[in-house]
DNA sequence: TCGATTGTGTCAAATTATTTTCAGGCGGTT
DNA sequence: AACCGCCTGAAAATAATTTGACACAATCGA
């Protein structure tokens, strides 16, 4: 890792923060933070300017650009100033597409945008008082949380449980065979927690199990798209996602990042068991020699 | 006249140019030539080298820049800087201010924002010529396309499988079950492609099966971290996500889109056949009742 | 809990950039 | 031909940036 990284004209900043990002100090990566959003604006100023940005000392960027092979700031900043006229962002008018090289209309970038979008729609909706009170219930470890999916959302349901799994005890993956359901309704208690993923195809089989479960006394999160799922009727807390888009097929980005948020804060909710839980996770892996270190 | 060229923000350095334009000098005028050839990186730099650069002396800028409205070379590098950066405007670019309406420092939108920048940070590296080939090579009916996932990642591959198979056939998905690898190689040809997910915590295991795939002559795609899993050493195609969030596991949102994105180019590709499966599908879930109709 | 290690900011010296001053040079006019 | 105005770059004075040394703070392991 640590080999030489003399910067080509080739090699961009960019990737040299890559290839080194693993070397850097926490106020380094700071201020390769505050240099990528603004990039390469950020790193066009004095040093000075540039670490005053980025909320760092000055030694600090000069510590870094060392570490990416600059012999000091001036190259570093000649560096950037190659890139962005190689760029041809000069010259010509051509518009400026510094967060991806690709074109305006590449397909890339057309469905970046409206997946954007989404995201957008999606956080504008979420109460957060909802989301705090559904992560207090799904964060109690003394009840069982149950997971559950869909055809499509069987797997973001699987990544959840891997997840929570490593958060908290009690947690139970149901399988999407719906056959199955009724056994897992048998062991339900009240003040335990079921969390369903419905995306639309909305599985009527989840409607019943919502309502079966609801009759137990166990509290429903439903996590669905932006038109509801039926589920939402015997739902305690639903959250809408919006994925469409222009494609036979809907996009997860923004339930993924909901669910994402969701564990963030389940873990946050008790981090000392969280974080023991953890511990003891790396050290089964290690024991088991199922991962090279890295 | 002079009176005013006060450099609003508004106003361009090189609108300034053009309304001033006459009442340069001659080797003034070779300087705004120099800068607007090479606009406006011309005027990034040191006031020193921006003179070497335009072959006139330090003193001849100065006194154009003050022409031109600014009390000195700093404000003028500065403006132009302001400039560039109000140009970059990318798909990422627009997650401004649509936070929810919860409170700045929720954990919601904190949690937000880091993995907004993860997905500007994403899609800032890809390369989109190594992407449409990538794809053209997933897109390839004619040969059989493989998905295999690791720990955490496994969910993605399910997530990947699901789709690919709706989109295109001849797709497998190989479990996490590394014991049962050997299997599926020993039916691998040449111009294959097996699509692997390697986030941190790389799992050895996976290196050795790009390698013996590789050998096969089968063209290996890789979706890994910032940090770059090993199997990169065989892979013909290697894609960077930023994971990194401030918890003990790793953010795989953007992961995820870069994922959706490539269904997305491969549902395009091949879209007659694509469609014609998808309608085949829809009539199957139909018949087999299993879906409610919305 | 205590060292050892690593990370981070303050400070000051050296360097470099910026501004100002000034003198030479070039055309055009008397 | 001599004068004058203006442009231009050299050089000095001033202001800023860059960088290395140092000390304090935080973290980690024993």
């Amino acid at each position: 890792m640590e080999s030489r990284n003399v910067p080509k004209s080739s090699v961009t900043v960019r990737e040299l923060i890559r290839t080194n990002y693993t070397s850097l100090t926490p106020s380094e990566r700071k201020f390769a933070q505050a240099l990528l959003d603004n990039y390469p604006s950020a790193g066009l100023t004095s040093i000075t300017a540039a670490a005053r940005n980025a909320n760092v000392s000055v030694p600090t960027v000069a510590r870094m650009i060392n570490k990416l092979g600059f012999t000091g700031y001036p190259p570093f900043h000649h560096a950037l100033l190659q890139e962005l006229e190689a760029k041809a962002l000069g010259p010509t008018e051509r518009r400026a597409k510094w967060a991806s090289e690709a074109p305006e209309t590449h397909q890339l970038n057309r469905f970046t945008e409206t997946v954007m979008r989404n995201l957008e729609q999606t956080f504008a909706n979420i109460d957060s008082a909802q989301f705090d009170a559904a992560v207090k219930a799904m964060a109690e470890t003394s009840s069982h949380l149950y997971v559950v999916g869909g055809r499509i959302t069987q797997s973001l349901a699987t990544y959840a449980f891997t997840h929570f799994q490593a958060v908290r005890e009690h947690t139970t993956h149901m399988t999407s065979v719906s056959a199955t359901w009724p056994h897992y309704v048998l062991d339900m208690q009240k003040g335990d927690v079921l969390l369903v993923f419905d995306i639309r195809r909305y599985d009527a089989g989840l409607m019943r199990l919502a309502e079966q479960a609801t009759r137990e006394g166990v509290q429903v999160v439903l996590i669905t798209d932006q038109w509801t799922s039926p589920v939402a009727d015997w739902a305690d807390y639903t959250f809408n996602c919006w994925v469409e888009i222009p494609s036979a097929w809907d996009s997860n980005v923004a339930t993924m990042l909901l669910l994402e948020a969701m564990i963030a804060a389940i873990q946050e909710e008790n981090w000392p068991r969280a974080r023991a839980r953890y511990d003891r996770l790396e050290d089964l892996f290690d024991r088991m020699n199922l991962f090279r270190r890295s």
